[in-house]
DNA sequence: ACTTAACATGAAAATCTTTCATGGATAACG
DNA sequence: CGTTATCCATGAAAGATTTTCATGTTAAGT
């Protein structure tokens, strides 16, 4: 039994014409009929009564439908089982990070990935989260990592939670204090951080209400960090940057907290490749 | 996806050996190289890890035997279903009958049969029940009717019950009672019926412990009916023959009944062909 | 080392599939 | 009603695929 020539029986009994079903299978109305004998041959009865205006199924090719489609239906999803597999062998997934992660946590993980399924290509672009959820949205990239600000249309995996630190000068007398109050940031000279960064703190911001004396704006977070030691004024972060920024800082948590969701996500409503597949649960493992 | 294929990848599993599935599937070593080679370039990666002791399964080959083994099975089970719709359309059939069953009630259910499967050929062969079943062990007929005495290596379904009655000539004084008596039996002159209500009769005799006075034994049960007509004595017979006897007789009940159990066998542990399962079934309903 | 057993491989042969060209039959249409 | 278009069947030819043949390569067993 071909499972082909199934396929074909059951586009036939859909559209109840070889000339119909052998033009969408990219056959001719010859071919089908040919193949169509061939099944009535090799069952040992009709399976259509031809008519003028089309085909339909005789008695016995209607008790045979159901078991043909369960046929047609289990190769399938043996097909389907290949593919999955080989999708393993020779995928790639295109990445969209934003900086922290891509320089915090991106590497280990790429390595173990890279061990796992050696023929996996990734292809990993760096940008702000903004503008990773447009490549998402525009395909073009196969998944990013994202914070839960703004998900969308995306299947969002929640991976991890990253506080908003804040970063003072040396030596400064607020150091003794446990938790930095709104006032006390009011109080002080304030370096507005880089693009990313920028974006969880004007949220912060606009959801506490605080009005920071703004005295610098840099445009990335390594150089905020940079004055702050300077004693130019203090600054706020991710705690995940701090990991990634070289030296020794005073952070002190702030009295209102701030938590932003970090996750991975899929263009919902797309196909998935295997490969991107086993990516997302490979990073979602390493998280846990 | 050939299932053909599949097949054969299923054998070389099971015999760990290209070579050896190759002979008991009919092919070459060479073809079934090439098939699997062909498999394994649709899926896209290898089954088999070759040696020269044979072939095992790669670790992707074992993710995809399952989903293999399905697509086979059931392709099977449809290719099962087709042989059986076809099965109907030509099979024959061998039946055993004895012969009042083969007098009274074959006729009609071979018509109607015949009209429902009309390429179904039947091929009655009429004897005792004690040959039929011989004939059913030496799988000399596909199904046949008998009576529970005996039912050894068949698959029984009982079709009816038959009593046994006796006859009596016309205007004898026994026939005034309700019922005939053992101690009757044992007085009047007994005339042994023919070869198969033979067999009934006597396990009658043995299991009541009735010790008739036999005054003749004749070689079928017509001429036994004949000869109670003619007042020579009294005879017992299963009712499903005095249908089968022409002319009106005088029946008395048993006193100490005795019943028959007719049905129809095949034999158990072997394959019945849908012919004879149809054949079968339609009896069972026809006696319904 | 030699032999055997097992799989691979390329080319040839055999078979199967698909198309082409055509025909017949009926339904729809003017 | 005849004409035309549509639909399926069919036989032969072309094209693909499958299978075999002949042979090669490699490793295991003796």
């Amino acid at each position: 039994m071909n499972i082909e020539y199934c396929r074909l029986f059951l586009k036939t009994v859909k559209l109840g014409s070889f000339t119909a079903a052998a033009d969408q299978s990219g056959y001719t109305q010859s071919a089908l009929s040919h193949i169509i004998s061939g099944l009535e041959k090799e069952f040992g009865f009709a399976l259509f009564t031809r008519s003028k205006s089309g085909v339909s199924l005789t008695q016995d090719g209607e008790r045979m439908l159901p078991f043909i489609r369960d046929a047609v239906a289990h190769s399938d999803i043996a097909l389907q089982a290949a593919s999955e597999i080989k999708g393993l062998k020779s995928g790639k997934v295109r990445i969209g990070a934003f900086s922290s992660i891509a320089i915090c946590r991106l590497p280990a993980i790429i390595r173990e990935f890279n061990a796992a399924y050696p023929n996996i290509e990734l292809d990993v672009r760096v940008d702000t989260y903004r503008v990773i959820e447009e490549w998402l949205a525009n395909d073009e990239v196969d998944c990013g990592f994202i914070s839960d600000a703004s998900l969308k249309e995306t299947d969002f995996i929640l991976l991890m939670e990253d506080r908003l630190l804040a970063l003072v000068p040396d030596e400064h007398p607020i150091l003794a204090s446990d938790k930095l109050t709104a006032e006390c940031i009011e109080k002080m000279d304030f370096i507005v951080p880089g693009e990313g960064s920028n974006y969880d703190i004007g949220r912060y911001f606009k959801s506490t209400g605080i009005k920071p004396k703004v005295r610098f704006a840099v445009s990335d977070d390594y150089a905020a960090a940079a004055m702050v030691k300077q004693g130019l004024g203090i600054t706020i972060l991710p705690e995940l940057i701090l990991e990634a920024i070289s030296g020794s800082f005073n952070t002190l948590e702030l009295e209102r907290e701030c938590i932003r969701k970090i996750g991975i996500a899929a263009r919902r409503n797309a196909p998935v490749s295997p490969a991107c597949k086993a990516f997302i649960e490979f990073v979602r493992a390493s998280f846990e």
